[in-house]
DNA sequence: TTCTTCCTCCAAAACGTTTCGGATTCTTTC
DNA sequence: GAAAGAATCCGAAACGTTTTGGAGGAAGAA
C-alpha cells in the first residue's frame, strides 16, 4: 500500500511538500505539484483515512445510533425510510455513516459517549430510542454535537427534528369528530415515546375544543405493535360497544384494531371509524385502506443529516418540525348513530 | 480526552504496561493490572480505535456498499431487510459496519478499492449492483475480503450468498404448469441482474422438461418496477390475448401486471394467472393476493455478515445457496380454457 | 549594493496506540 | 551464596498523516 512517502521519494521531495501538494495548498509550485499528483496517480495512492483522522482529531464519519432495526421492523419499516433520507444526504458530502449496531445487550455493555468516542464520530444521528434509554441523558451530557429524531431535546449541542405530532393528531380527532363522532377511544403507543405523549396531547386538545367529552377509560397502550393493539381492542370494545370511532397513535396498531373489530363482527367504517398515524405503504393497500396522518419520513432523515452536517462545520443547532397531512381513505365515515338520531 | 499516557502518568509505570494491561497480557502483575484498570475507569478513559486500527492495520470495520437506497426502494424493501439481516450478526461481533453511500455521481469520482482503502476496512458487502458496474471486476482484481450477494463471482477472496433462482423460478412455473396453462409468458427484470439469467433459465428448464412451448414473444423485460412492467403488460396483452398465465421475476412487477390486467378488464386469476417473485410484504396484502417464490433475505443478509466475519478470521470464501419456497396465493387458479376443454 | 518581501520547500513534532527487544527484580535451585 | 530462570516492567520505534516554524533563494525596493 502505497504511501505519501513513497511518493516523496519517487518525487524527490519531502513529505511534507507531498501532503501540501495533495491537499491544495498555495505554497507548493504548480510544476511540482503536478509532478506529485502524476506519481501520486501512477503508484496507485489513496490516502489513509485513519492516520489523516488520528491527527486532525475528526474523523469524516457520522454515526447513526437505531433502535429499531430488527426483523420485526419490516411492516412499519420506518427506520429505513430515515435512514435513506439520511444517506441520501450524506451522500452528497464527504462524510462516511457508521452504522452502530446496538441490540439491547451491547447497549448495556458500552456507554452512548464510549462507542462515539472510540469511533471519533464527529456527530451523531439518534433514532428510535425510548424516552426512559439511558443513553438520552449521556447524549446531553456528552459534548458531541447530535440530532435526535422524534426526540425534543434541545441544548448547545444537540437540536432535533421532528414532526408536529400534537397538530398531527389534532387534525386526525377533529376529522372524526366532524364526522360526527362523539364517542372516541384513542390508541396510543406507550410511555416510553415523546410522540405517544404528543399525540395523546392532541387529541385532548381537539376533544376539549370541541367540546367532546373524554373518557380516560377509553385511552388504553398498544405498544406500538400490532398484536398488542389487537388485543387490547378486543377487550376495549367488548367492554364498551358504544365507541364509535379510534384514533391510533401509529398505523400498524390501526391495522390491529381493524382485525380486531372483524373479528368481533363489527364493521369499519360502518360501525367504527379508524384513523391511524403515520402512512405506511400498507395503509393504502389493505381494505378497507386508512384513513391517516402522512409524515415524510425519509425528509426527516435528510434533514437530520442535513442539520448535523452544518452543526459540525459550525452553525447551531436547532430545531425542524415537518408538517403532517391528513389523508382521508376508506377507514372512516359518518357517524352512523347520528344519522338515526337526526 | 483521556488517553494511555496520562493513565501511565497517574499509575506511575509505563504507556507499554498500560497497554499491556487492558489488553490482558500475561506479563503484567495483577495487582498493576487491577490498578491500571481502576486508574483507567475514573479517568473515564476510552481507546482510540484510529490510532489502534493504524498500527494494526486493521480498523475491525466492515464496509458496507449497497445500491438501491433510494426513495422508491420502499415498496420492495429488500435492501433494507437485508441490511437489518447483515446488521443482526455484526451486532454480536466487535466489528462496526459503514456504509458507503454510493449515489451514481460518487461512484464515478472513487473507485472501489478506494473507497475501501481510504477507510481501511477490513472486508466488503456487496450488494445490489449490477452486472455491468465497474465495482465488479474491482471486487475480484483486489484483495479485499468480500461477500456478494446475488452475484455469483468467487475467487480466492470473495463469496457469495444467493438464492436457487433456477430452482425457485422453475418452482414458480411448474405450478402454473400444473394448474393445466400452457400459454405461459415471462416478466423478467432486465439484462444487467444475474438473477434475471437465472430466473429465465428456471423458466427455459420447467417448459422444457413439462414439453411446453416457449414463445420468446412472450418474454418480456419489466426492468424491476411496476411501471414499466405496467407498460410491457398492456402491450403484451393486448396483442397476445391467448397468454393465460405470467411468471413475473418479481413481486414488484407482478403488481404492475395486475394493474395492466385490471385495467384491460381481464380478471387474475379467472382470465390470467400471475406468479411474482420474492414474497414482498405486499404481496399479501393487495387483492388478489401474489402466488409467489419466497426467499428469506433477512437470512441472506445474515448469512452474509456471518461468512465475511468468518473469512476475516481466516477461513475460506465459500458460496451460500439459501432455499427458496413456493407459496400459493390468491392469483393463481386452474386454467379455465382447459376446463372448458375437457 | 543591501534590505525586505515573496515564493518554495523542508525537518521535526504530534496524534494515540501496539510491539519488539531488552532490562530489572524476584524466586528458585544447586 | 551464586547462577539460572521466571516474572515484571520499560524505552523506543512504528503506523501514515498534518502542521508549525522556519530556511534558502529569488525578486523587488531603497
Amino acid at each position: 500500500m502505497t504511501t505519501i512517502k513513497d511518493i516523496a521519494k519517487v518525487a524527490g521531495v519531502s513529505v511534507t511538500t507531498v501532503s501540501r501538494a495533495l491537499n491544495g495548498y498555495p505554497d507548493v509550485s504548480e510544476k511540482t505539484r503536478q509532478k506529485i499528483i502524476e506519481i501520486a496517480k501512477q503508484l496507485n495512492y489513496s490516502p489513509n483515512t485513519l492516520a489523516r483522522s488520528l491527527v486532525m482529531n475528526k474523523s469524516k464519519t457520522i454515526g447513526l445510533l437505531v433502535s429499531g432495526m430488527n426483523h420485526s421492523a419490516i411492516k412499519d419499516n420506518f427506520t429505513f425510510e430515515v435512514l435513506t433520507g439520511i444517506n441520501d444526504y450524506i451522500a452528497k458530502t464527504d462524510y462516511d455513516l457508521i452504522l452502530f449496531s446496538t441490540n439491547s445487550t451491547k447497549q448495556r455493555e458500552k456507554t452512548y459517549s464510549q462507542l462515539c468516542r472510540e469511533r471519533r464520530v464527529d456527530g451523531v444521528i439518534l433514532q428510535g430510542i425510548k424516552t426512559d434509554d439511558p443513553y438520552l441523558t449521556e447524549v446531553v451530557e456528552s459534548d458531541i454535537p447530535c440530532v435526535l429524531i422524534d426526540i425534543p431535546i434541545q441544548s448547545d449541542k444537540v437540536g432535533y427534528v421532528t414532526t408536529d405530532n400534537v397538530l398531527g393528531a389534532k387534525k386526525a380527532v377533529q376529522h372524526l369528530i366532524e364526522l360526527g363522532h362523539e364517542n372516541i377511544a384513542m390508541m396510543n403507543g406507550h410511555d416510553y415515546a415523546f410522540v405517544s405523549k404528543q399525540r395523546l396531547e392532541g387529541f385532548r386538545q381537539a376533544m376539549e375544543e370541541a367540546n367532546v367529552a373524554i373518557n380516560d377509560d377509553w385511552i388504553v397502550n398498544g405498544e406500538f405493535s400490532e398484536e398488542v393493539a389487537e388485543k387490547k381492542a378486543l377487550e376495549l370494545f367488548s367492554k364498551h360497544r358504544e365507541i364509535t370511532a379510534i384514533f391510533c397513535a401509529s398505523d400498524l396498531m390501526a391495522l390491529g384494531v381493524v382485525k380486531a373489530l372483524k373479528q368481533m363482527g363489527l364493521s369499519v367504517p360502518d360501525d367504527v371509524s379508524v384513523v391511524g398515524y403515520d402512512d405506511i405503504l400498507l395503509a393504502s393497500y389493505v381494505s378497507p385502506s386508512l384513513t391517516t396522518i402522512a409524515q415524510n419520513r425519509f425528509q426527516m432523515g435528510y434533514e437530520a443529516a442535513s442539520m448535523l452536517v452544518e452543526m459540525l462545520e459550525g452553525k447551531e443547532a436547532k430545531v425542524v418540525m415537518l408538517r403532517t397531512q391528513l389523508i382521508v381513505r376508506e377507514s372512516t365515515k359518518k357517524n352512523q348513530l347520528l344519522k338515526g338520531r337526526m
